[in-house]
DNA sequence: TACGCTAACCTTACAGCGTTAGTTTTTGCA
DNA sequence: TGCAAAAACTAACGCTGTAAGGTTAGCGTA
């Protein structure tokens, strides 16, 4: 076969390939002649789409960046922004736990990732904080995130594992395991992203403190 | 060669030769074939300490986790335990950075870090918090640690670099931008953690409020 | 002292990787 | 109608992790 009469091929459909591969067989098997094998071509092929690997999951990575919220900000209310950025960011990459590495290692060049960056960054200097302040709050978010994302449950805090292992020691029932798992990786950002709101909230109020004392010395 | 007179290679050379190389070159980089020759020697030769690369990579991660300190626990103190365990867990991985994926994708079979959670989760519980919390919230503060470890400024939001960028144009400077990239990474750590300790201790004061109403409900 | 086992190096080789070069056929446009 | 570009192909390069098996140094034991 040389040039098919209708393409075989095309960007999205070898994005939507790669990371529905990602999804079920891990990131570590994904090679080039894997995904081509899948989409039923040879290697090579993918090169007249794609010019590397990395592109293929830069595209990965701005697909799972789409989806995140920043609709939140455009009240003015930076609290309700910053808690629906974090969830549904953190919501996205959970969907894809072994694509995660893919968005976490991110090179600064993701279309995506800066529109979202972009729209965090004003939310919050919109909402009253200051540049500098705004660009550390997102920062801290964006590593609670990142970091929830990064290192679930599993390879976490083994020993409650074993815990939850004495009490369900017959793999029937390892799905259950599973849930508290994940219940517990969510509670766990829940609980990180509530105590960080709050502790911005007294910052918050500090700053306000600071610019009155400022304004009224300036008269 | 056969075997040498006085051995040319041990576990800990092999480790500490990986982690130079991952940190002057990257983590791409790294390779058996390579590794071998920095230390004089072919790759195979490699197998006779480490069955695997991924063994290698491992031993590097506890030599990293190994520098982490939870002695702050010891005095009953949970906020000064959680900040200088915090603190020194990322300071470990931010002289690494090229390391970090390493240890954020680590498996759970590391004997450092099941030290480690074991401390933490010892020191929270031990300063009066409920066990379910204390894994939630080492989990919330691992995650600000890995986060921050993870994805440092560069790959951050970049339009603010661009600003720096427009400032500090000529590459002969480029290392004054690091240094603010270095200095912002830092301040956006620690004003996430000094928030979440902040709303933590908001958090501790409703547990003790509910232990008390229970205790009273009892009567 | 001689033997043999094990440790620690070696060489060789395999399958799979990302990627490039060059070929063939089809399509769309001048 | 002719021709360039597009989209597939085959073949190959240099790399990777790792397995198999060879060779020698040093040690424990008869």
């Amino acid at each position: 076969m040389a040039r098919p009469r209708t393409p075989l091929l095309n960007r999205t459909l070898i994005r939507d390939t790669a990371l529905a591969m990602i999804d079920e067989h891990g990131l570590a098997t994904l090679s080039m002649r894997r995904l081509a094998q899948a989409l039923g071509v040879q290697a090579a092929s993918l090169y007249s789409h794609y010019p590397t690997k990395d592109h293929v999951l830069d595209a990965v990575a701005n697909l799972l960046t789409e989806q995140v919220d920043t609709s939140g900000f455009e009240r003015g209310d930076w609290r309700a922004g910053l808690t629906t950025w974090a969830r549904s960011y953190r919501a996205a990459l959970a969907a894809h736990p072994n694509a995660v590495p893919v968005v976490a290692s991110g090179a600064g060049r993701r279309e995506q990732f800066l529109a979202m960056a972009d729209a965090v960054h004003g939310g919050l200097v919109g909402a009253g904080w200051a540049p500098r302040d705004a660009t550390m709050i997102a920062g801290s978010v964006k590593y609670l995130v990142i970091g929830a994302a990064s290192t679930p449950f599993a390879s976490g805090f083994a020993d409650d594992v074993q815990v939850y292992l004495d009490r369900y020691p017959n793999l029937t029932q390892a799905h259950r395991l599973r849930e508290h798992a994940e219940r517990i990786d969510q509670d766990s950002f829940e609980l990180g992203l509530g105590s960080l709101v709050r502790g911005l909230e007294e910052v918050y109020a500090m700053r306000v403190r600071q610019v009155r004392r400022a304004g009224r010395r300036a008269h």
